[in-house]
DNA sequence: TATTTACATTAACGTTGCGTAAAGGTTTAT
DNA sequence: ATAAACCTTTACGCAACGTTAATGTAAATA
């Protein structure tokens, strides 16, 4: 059987280029080349690419291929033995990398939980000072300075099951806010959900929800740039699409 | 502080190629450039070095590491998860290697050893044979046809433990033989070890040792090409000088 | 038979992360 | 003043091909 390149190629699942390159460097040269300048590759030159693949496959240099493949006297036994050694030790290399990457990423999403957590207390503490100047004087002069004060500091020492759960029903807000919009119509249903998602992770921080309290932040998430980011990091708008479907679900505004 | 470009290497342990490099694929800019056109950097380009040059240790490509350093909102511990599966799939990709290199480095010294011990069962045929030419009529006149084709099936059952043994002493007599050929002197202590060390081996084909009989197998490794291919693989010329050793040995020749 | 289609050829650049000259200008030390 | 020690840009080299580009040849079809 003779072969052009390309039937070879085809035969052994390489390219021609690559029979090209293998003939530059002098790795596999075919048997012949007819009148027109075209390579012509016999049996032997199969049977010879064969193994060159198969060292190929397990990433031997070409150029220590040639020498295997080339010269009968090359002791082939020894190149691979030195092979698996270079194999041996970059996948030591490889253990260490992986070990650092992970431990780079426990570090980053450490740092990210801490400035999550940071954040989070910022909201509270948001939360407190936003009850404070709307309901403040009203409230203490119901329930007298101790009670506001009491509540206010349970706010503060929610536990970090607490803050796992919250953290969860966040996301989900995050996750139904972000298919809602694509709706276009705060008033859809998905939204309506999201706002209903909205309300439940709210309940965590109060004690009594009311829907003017809740439309309140929702306003708030529009006027202050920090929260206007948070929820228009996917979708720019998201942030005005929540307040409008919570200003419906509370029944703040209509149609 | 201010540095040039190789201030800046040497602080950070790279080239200054390394750095022109990077100013090039705009990863890494000065912080100006002075009047004679001398890259200047400063304390923010020494940190964000730093950086770099961690996310290169982990194997990170430039590319990425430029998102990573320059864009803030890079999601820089995405594009560590992500290097971490392509990591994770390439060490699963070198065990593979591994083990397919193992497989062949044992299917090679299978064969190996399987020619070995063909070599070894023509040696052995080839010393009775030798033996009952020379030998032969004179010893069965001597003991009878029983007793020698007795003894030469004997020879013919020697167990894999007693083969294991004469490899052994076979890679010894080889080990000391090229050793002592660097002498070049076949009466040299080191060349009459080899050949203490050969009659040692052969002690293991024969019942009785004599002089007479070893110096003839000396001879028959200069006569006969596979041996003298044997014994002159790492120094051609060895085949030649184990037998002058032996003949020394033997008292067969003198001076 | 003329033309299209499917091959073949060589030449040359692109890939990654620099190393390594080469040819020349600048600063510092003697 | 001159040499030593810097700096600059330009550009080839590395491994193993992939990918055009420009051009020539063989086989199939109109």
């Amino acid at each position: 059987m003779e072969y052009t390149v390309h039937q070879l190629a085809k035969l052994a699942g390489v390219t021609g280029r690559t029979l090209r390159y293998y003939d530059e460097i002098g790795i596999l040269k075919p048997a012949r080349i007819n009148s027109s300048g075209y390579r012509i590759y016999g049996q032997a030159e199969v049977d010879k690419l064969q193994q060159i693949l198969f060292y190929r496959e397990l990433e031997v240099d070409l150029e220590t291929i040639k020498k295997m493949v080339n010269s009968p006297s090359f002791d082939d036994v020894k190149a691979l033995k030195e092979h698996r050694e270079k194999l041996l030790a970059k996948r030591k290399q490889l253990d260490l990398l992986i070990a650092n990457v992970d431990k780079t990423l426990a570090a980053k999403e450490g740092r990210m939980t801490m400035s999550d957590k940071e954040k989070f207390e910022g909201f509270k503490q948001k939360l407190i000072d936003e009850n404070e100047k709307k309901y403040g004087k009203e409230i203490r002069a119901k329930y007298g300075d101790e009670t506001v004060d009491k509540s206010n500091q349970k706010l503060k020492q929610m536990t970090e099951e607490q803050y796992a759960q919250v953290k969860k029903l966040e996301q989900e807000v995050l996750d139904v806010l972000n298919e809602a919009f694509l709706t276009g119509d705060p008033a859809s249903e998905l939204a309506q959900q999201a706002a209903d998602l909205h309300r439940q992770w709210l309940s965590y921080f109060w004690d009594s929800y009311t829907k003017e309290a809740h439309a309140g932040v929702a306003q708030m998430y529009v006027d202050d740039e920090r929260f206007t980011a948070y929820y228009d990091k996917t979708h720019p708008g998201a942030a005005k699409f929540l307040r409008d479907a919570i200003l419906l679900y509370t029944g703040m505004k209509n149609d």
